[in-house]
DNA sequence: ACTCGACTTTAGACAATGTCTAATATCAGA
DNA sequence: TCTGATATTAGACATTGTCTAAAGTCGAGT
């Protein structure tokens, strides 16, 4: 199970015990998405930074993103064309995502590991598997 | 099996058993998309059509793409950030993406039939599957 | 063939999202 | 405290997709 983080400092440890400079900036990015509990678009988590005291720049939100990415400390997930959602959970898991509410929710892969997914070639190594499965409430407009 | 379309009266035919207009526009959109036997972003479509006689406008393009995906007549995956790619096949089936060179491959999902996957609630329906199998020929950097 | 109305296409403006650059600021180690 | 490496910043830039208003095309009914 996950270690969630619920403060400032337990943010600030994760990113030691992974060598990543625990900058107020970095520390701040991590502990907001925990904090919210939900997935959040760069742009989300930009203006509820900036509408309290801290100020963190545009670029530092995006560059921080994509570093905690490529250290594994948060997921993202494409939902539409141009939006990438942020997750702080990093558990193997799926996500469902409602596309008339544009609501993204976790799924457990407890029915489907990922390794039971289709074979890869052998000169590949998996780094990663995205399922998204899409609902709606009504059927689709062309039947 | 899906009937792969080879010529221009084909894409004709196919939009017309569907009650879309076959527009020369249209018709051309879907037949390129067939005849490439690639995934293609709109951009490249728009390009390859335009370097040949036809004269397709961007507009056009994206909103061909847009419909007949509404259709079910062409599949789209999200790659990337801000990137959709489109399918000529519309079959069930996954992708396996390789993260350094962006080589998209189609990989059937008979070990992982869509039945498979996580209850979803009972108000609501599945409309879609994606699955998109990240690999690359290295480890990550980050160990 | 003609006309009308509905649909389609078009060019270009616009919007949203993310990246890049150069300057400044900050940090950690000597 | 110094110094080099790293991080942050503002704003320009690039890319992708959507919107709008005008012009073009299609087809049914006459």
């Amino acid at each position: 199970m996950m270690k969630r983080i619920t403060s400032r400092l337990e943010a600030e440890e994760l990113l030691k015990t992974r060598g990543v400079q625990p900058t107020s900036q970095r520390v701040e990015v991590l502990y907001r998405l925990h904090a919210s509990q939900r997935h959040l678009a760069a742009e989300d988590l930009h203006e509820c930074l900036n509408e309290e005291f801290t100020r963190v720049s545009r670029a530092t939100v995006y560059n921080t993103l994509n570093l905690l990415k490529s250290y594994g400390l948060v997921g993202a997930v494409l939902v539409d064309a141009g939006r990438i959602l942020y997750d702080a959970n990093t558990e193997p898991h799926y996500h469902m995502y409602d596309v008339e509410t544009g609501e993204l929710t976790d799924i457990g892969c407890g029915v489907l590991p990922p390794e039971a997914l289709p074979g890869i070639p052998d000169d590949r190594l998996m780094c990663g598997v995205d399922v998204i499965i899409k609902v709606s409430k009504k059927r689709s407009e062309h039947h």
